[in-house]
RNA sequence: GGUGGUAUAGCCAAGCGGUAAGGCGAUGGUCUGCAAAACCGUUAUCACGGGUUCGAUUCCCGUUACCACCUCCA
């Protein structure tokens, strides 16, 4: 029985799906105007990973995710650049499948950018203000805060202490726009050259948190399964959003609400405002191996804080390569025609394990503990000389989907073309190394690690990878 | 100030009423020409103070520290 820890409640929660088999689910994607940043990358991988799951469980889930290409940011940007919005939000869009790919996240089945909905958004806005949610205010469009049920469930706060601290911060000019503090912009006049729409208020543009909920509601319907993000979006957005939601259709907007951890950088949130960021696209310009920056984030419960350093990133890596180095010692082992049926128990023992962790709120660290026994079993197996090629079978086949849950592909391959000067230089030292002149085999061992590269000797040769 | 979260070995991190999973690191051993890999072993009384209980890391109360949200942020 799969349990989820709802935001809403605080609680984990059966999770029971609106459609038996089928899962709709919707995840907060970036505003696009500059690269996304590894807190940014975490989000994405921890929904990721929770979908894989789904789907290894057997689950049909309609993924759907938004492109926001339209706001304050995009449209300061566009004017510093001398360029238009669009090319802006163009230009970090295709970054943003580049920089996804690598860490091995699955497209949404429907991702739409704002701008691709507005009229979408002025039809769900006008009905807010036929039913009354919302009033026009000089060309903006607000939302009653005070109308709508259960506001600021999610961020567990009461209407008293929000309103302490909208007031506090809105300026005279904003306050002056709407009824009360607490409410938040619909649709925002926009008077100056730049990006904007024609609605029934006058030329403007939608605000922050309209587009998720009129996208969440076009593709999937009034009531959802999943809603995720970052815990940061708890409120205001994914708080105003359930208001706008639940007014326009009368219905429950989700049933869970999921939202991860933040990635952390000496103990402080990693973000774009703080400056401390480092974005996916240099890092994976700067670091070879991304299944280990993947492995990173997704072996950490997703509502862990991570704290992000080199030296995480290359522990990480190290713990992906025993996992590596366990299913290529396997995979290359001697096969005896047969099957160990003790050795298939094991394998469906941790198997059963790692669902059992992962159907508790993706507890992923007892998942991987799972992983892990099976990787112990791989290697005593090999080690015992005795291997039967349908219990290895299902060994490779089981560490393999597993961690393919979380993500990680590609165990065995991992072969990078070799400088030629490292083939010959390899070829010597076998040549070496059958002659039993191990002088010579040290000397060149060093040379080539001289270069670059690492080279440890196996049953099966030597085994070079790059430092 | 309000709200939510976290505090477990050198590090990362499970467990959450019956004397502590897993990984990294360290260390001893086996194997190997050496090294690596692998395997076997060693490596913690759970922030602090009370309370409940036969028994608490696990429940309750309090204290302390750190983080986050309350403004854009994944």
């Amino acid at each position: 029985m799969l349990k989820v820890f709802n935001t809403a409640t605080l609680k984990k929660e059966e999770f029971k799906p609106i459609v038996p088999g089928k899962i709709t689910m919707y995840v907060c994607g970036p505003t696009v105007y500059n690269y996304i940043h590894v807190g940014n990358a975490r989000s994405s991988i921890a929904f990721d990973t929770i979908r894989r799951y789904l789907l290894y469980r057997g689950y049909d889930v309609n993924f759907v995710s938004n492109f926001t290409d339209v706001d304050d940011k995009i449209i300061n940007r566009a004017q510093e650049e001398g360029v238009s919005e669009n090319a802006i939000a163009s230009k970090y869009i295709k970054a943003f499948y580049e920089d996804t790919k690598p860490l091995n996240i699955i497209p949404a089945t429907t991702r739409t950018r704002a701008t691709e909905v507005i009229p979408d958004i002025i039809e769900f806005v006008s009905d807010l203000i036929d039913k009354g949610y919302a009033y026009e205010s000089q060309g903006g469009v607000y939302f009653r805060v005070r109308k709508a049920g259960n506001y600021g469930l999610l961020a567990h706060e009461n209407l008293e202490d929000l309103e302490v601290g909208a007031s506090g911060r809105l300026d005279d000019g904003a306050l002056a726009l709407k009824e009360d503090p607490l409410d938040f912009a619909l649709w925002k006049n926009e008077p100056r050259q730049v990006i904007k729409w024609d609605s029934p208020w006058g030329q403007g543009r939608p605000g922050w948190h309209i587009e998720c909920s009129v996208m969440s509601t076009k593709y999937l319907g009034y009531t959802i399964d999943i809603h995720g993000g970052g815990i940061d979006l708890a409120f205001p957005h994914h708080t105003d959003e359930m208001a706008q939601s639940e007014a326009h259709t009368g219905k429950q907007f989700v049933h869970y609400w999921l939202h991860n951890g933040f990635v952390n950088v000496n103990n402080e949130k990693m973000s774009k405002s703080l400056g401390n960021f480092t974005t996916v696209h240099e890092l994976l310009s700067s670091y070879d191996d991304p299944m280990a920056i993947r492995f990173l984030m997704t072996a950490t419960h997703y509502r862990r804080p991570i704290n992000y350093s080199s030296s995480e990133l290359e522990r990480a890596r190290v713990e992906l390569d025993r996992i590596r180095t366990a299913y290529r010692r396997l995979k290359n082992a001697d096969f005896k025609i047969g099957d160990d049926p003790q050795i298939d128990q094991l394998v469906s023992k941790q198997t059963a394990a790692f669902v059992e962790a992962m159907d508790d709120d993706f507890n992923v660290a007892n998942a991987l503990a799972a992983i892990f026994e099976l990787v112990r079993l791989a290697n005593s197996y090999v080690d015992s000389g005795d291997v039967k090629d349908k219990s290895a079978q299902e060994i490779l086949r089981q560490i393999a989907e597993l961690i393919g849950v979380f993500g990680i592909s590609g165990l065995e391959t991992k072969k990078e073309s070799l400088p030629k000067k490292i083939e010959l230089l390899l070829k010597k030292r076998e040549t070496a190394r059958i002659n039993k002149n191990w002088q010579q085999s040290d000397q060149l061992r060093d040379e080539i690690f001289s270069l670059g590269y690492k080279v440890s000797d196996s049953s099966n040769g030597q085994q070079v990878r790059k430092i």
